[in-house]
DNA sequence: GTGTATATCTCGGGG
DNA sequence: CCCCGAGGTATACAC
């Protein structure tokens, strides 16, 4: 990696076009060729950027970035600061817990929790545009399809009144009734589900894993 | 700024939890006091951070910022390669050209490029599940609804399907019909479109610029 | 502050 | 390769 601190100006021309007036501004090289600007502040978004992969230029006063689809950064230096290079090696990577693939594992072993009588089809039922998260069958026979969400918004109501159109369309599962399941929905996805006939369930993750340990426990 | 090179391994605990193993690493703490830690490689996205207002403590061999919202992140340092700081001073910030609002702001100047004889309403124009774009009449007086996008993907027909049918419910606009426009609309979006009863218009945002620009001389 | 839409989104997975 | 969906999305903007 390379770090460059310098008085540069930046110009993007690409999916839209940018300038930067000129200022102090961090020039972040990575060992894959990307190439981020920062400001001192501002989250941790660059101001600008060139994702791998890329061709980088240096030119005397200005650097050039293009990639394959010609998109180009222009990065010119005005007076350089500081420039450090550092080998850092390959990362192993990130290790994350509590994402929506987790709790619909979890739902999928617990369907009591979304409505009782709820026994599982199977998880990532297809359709012709796309998988239904969870594919139930409720007391009555009748076909229930599951929508998971860890936040639940306005699109993913969306998502499932489309799995239910096209899952309608299938004699061997019609009538089939939606459910909305997250660990929190915003008002207006509960008026929208609402306003289709659509159920939804706020479900506790910390709980449904209580659930899951409690169950192994029994066996 | 403060950039910090060290072989360190990192936790988050918040919205979900998150660990990094032993590796060397670039720690970035920005003059706002956000961090960010990176690796030498993958786009510009860091593998963690943690955005301001943060409180960032150091203790002898880790640091521990922890926000208002009780996320904290604790890096453990093994072992420091590298530890410059820099003053750069407020950025002036990026100038962009060519985003949806400035095809909107042109679209709503010349409403004749959507449809002939249209005439504005206005813009954003309120529904109760969020802003339709454009609300235009057409030469009969008849309601137009305008979704306008950059590029022209299914779920932009979607959110055009929404607002009309919320805004068919108010009888002073019934019947309102939808144009969906873009500078490039995917084919499944016409597709779906055209299945909806919805228009779709391809403009071309330099010849957009250049109306604007010729009105400009009239005057 | 809440809610909604946008983003040069980024990133990963599947066909 | 593109398409689609998730994200600790972040960010801007209207109400």
């Amino acid at each position: 990696m390379r770090l460059l601190i310098a008085r540069c100006t930046v110009d993007y021309d690409g999916r839209l076009t940018a300038h930067l007036p000129s200022a102090v501004r961090l020039i972040m090289v990575k060992a894959d060729g990307c190439v981020a600007i920062h400001a001192d502040g501002g989250a941790y978004k660059p101001l600008n950027w060139m994702n791998a992969p890329n061709r980088l230029i240096e030119h005397d006063d200005h650097w050039t970035v293009t990639n394959p689809k010609g998109e180009q950064l222009t990065i010119t230096i005005e007076e350089v600061l500081s420039d450090l290079s550092e080998e850092m090696g390959v990362d192993p990577g990130l290790q994350k817990d509590g994402v929506e693939a987790h709790l619909q594992e979890l739902l999928a072993a617990n369907p009591e929790s979304i409505g009782e009588g709820l026994r599982l089809v199977r998880r990532e039922y297809p359709t012709d545009i796309g998988p239904v998260d969870l594919l139930c069958r409720d007391a009555d026979g009748g076909a229930v399809a599951v929508e998971v969400k860890r936040r639940g918004e306005i699109d993913g109501v969306e998502q499932l009144t489309r799995y239910l159109d096209f899952l309608n369309r299938d004699p061997t599962l019609r009538p089939v009734r939606g459910v909305f399941v997250a660990q929190e929905i915003k008002p207006q996805a509960k008026v929208l589900a609402t306003d289709r006939d659509i159920g939804w369930v706020v479900v506790d993750y910390n709980e449904l894993r209580g659930i899951e340990s409690n169950e192994l426990r029994l066996f």
